[in-house]
DNA sequence: GATCCACCTTACCATCATGGGAGGGTCAAG
DNA sequence: CTTGACCCTCCCATGATGGTAAGGTGGATC
């Protein structure tokens, strides 16, 4: 199949496909006559897989381990766990940082009247610490 | 004072100074015969003010406003509330979806051995939906 | 007055993953 | 043979920042 279908199949764009070729994370395509990029089911199969790792967040990198230990029949279930630990570390740091940058607009929108005067606590805080 | 010094008065790097300027958020400094750049306490006072947005998450486009608004004496305390209500939407937004990668991903390590052996439902998990 | 270090300047490249678009080739149906 | 839907490669843009290169400046010390 070309690569649009491939590509409506998996999930990943046509240009994401091509991307990732482009950077390694796929082997090349086969190419057909007209230089088309040719794939298979199990092309799509790992379309898929690297879609749903992105979708959880994963960067490429680890994707490329993770394609490695998904290939690799003598894996252990450790080294998995501890790539999707660091991921998980990683998205809770994120989401602390982001709770915390959250309360405390929280707390200045709340305090803002938001009328027509131009006093607002939001620019007060913005300009005093 | 030199561009050193106002970047470690005010927090911001003289780089993100530089770009500032550069993308027209601030104002060209003035310069000193020598083509040094000179900035008063004044244009410190507004470096902090982008820096503690910056630290609120705030885009530079909302800091483009939020530095309108906040030199406009006739501005609606209104206009500022909505601002950033706008801007804690969104991260409230991308905190329940870190929310959700995070769930999915703390079951699955949950459900992970981590052992020596190769079974592992992450992988299980990436590769059928 | 020479030297040295810390500072300043501009300019370009990298990040990270993806989309957009230009300009052009290919294929199948009408 | 034309049309439209594909496909190709190549380049640019994103957002905000850091890194680095190559070179000028300022003030202190020898």
């Amino acid at each position: 199949m070309n690569i649009g279908q491939a590509a409506r199949l998996s999930g990943v764009s046509s240009k994401r496909i091509r991307h990732y070729e482009s950077i390694g994370l796929l082997q090349p395509a086969r190419r057909t006559g007209a230089n088309y990029r040719s794939y298979s089911e199990r092309d799509v199969h790992v379309l898929r897989f690297i879609n749903r790792a992105r979708e959880l967040g994963f960067g490429i990198d680890p994707i490329r381990e993770l394609l490695s230990l998904w290939s690799n029949r003598r894996r252990s279930s450790a080294a998995v766990r501890s790539l999707a630990a660091r991921h998980l570390e990683d998205i809770d740091g994120r989401i602390a940082g982001l709770e915390e940058v959250a309360k405390t607009l929280r707390t200045l929108v709340k305090q803002c009247q938001g009328d027509d005067r131009p006093d607002c606590p939001i620019l007060g805080a913005l300009e005093h610490p």
